[in-house]
DNA sequence: GGCCCGGTTTCGCGGTCAGCGTAGGACCGC
DNA sequence: GCGGTCCTACGCTGACCGCGAAACCGGGCC
């Protein structure tokens, strides 16, 4: 299924970001405003804790279960969850793209937001 | 991945909507609303027609590639999508349960809304 | 330097399911 | 009845979920 979202010939579209990018990276954001660590947290979404690392990070697809059970984890409703991740869709892809590439995903960022 | 989800002890729960009915129904909902058929926007979407038929009801989990090109098709907004879907959630997990059921999730509905 | 330690990522492997082609209803007009 | 349109049920194969085990990455401590 690579070809499903292919470029059209008229142009290089850029497609948005994907659907499960942004599922992990609330899902990180949220954990980490809780102090709460992988295992912790997988331990309580009944995952393994590598898998869960793969989800926050985009690489594998969450299941609609695993997605409830993670948001359930985590403290959080399922509606809230989808607020949130459209917010940062859309704060995502249209910034000012000012200088300053806006999306360095450094493995060691440290953010540390409001809780 | 049977008991992700499973019961607490205490009491039996009564567990959300799964996302992908969630997103199957809002699917649906948007193709009709457009007087579109399966095969049209399966097309569009370059998926097989059967599929986007299990997809809608629920059946099949839909890959984000595979949920962006079907937005896509439909000239969806994945950000409106996410808002439709989130919509969905709430007025049909929080009605007032007064006597009437507000939503009465009947497989064969016909619904014509404004086009 | 070496050594452990909490936290995360990568690697390989089954079992399951995505995604498809094909066949089969259900309902229409002719 | 026959053809057409639209959708769903059935089986299959390759891909990927989800996992255990091991490697990696600071950082503290001796």
């Amino acid at each position: 299924m690579s070809e499903v979202a292919h470029l059209g010939p008229g142009g290089p579209r850029r497609h948005q970001p994907l659907l499960r990018t942004l599922v992990g990276e609330v899902l990180r954001r949220r954990r980490i405003e809780q102090r709460r660590t992988l295992a912790d947290v997988a331990r309580a979404a009944r995952v393994s804790l590598p898998y869960l690392s793969e989800v926050e990070r985009g690489r594998k697809e969450a299941s609609s279960e695993v997605l409830a059970a993670v948001c359930a984890a985590l403290g959080l409703d399922l509606a809230d969850f989808l607020t949130d991740v459209r917010l940062r869709l859309v704060t995502q892809v249209a910034p000012a793209h000012r200088h300053q590439s806006p999306v360095a995903r450094r493995p060691g960022d440290a953010l540390l937001l409001a809780a």
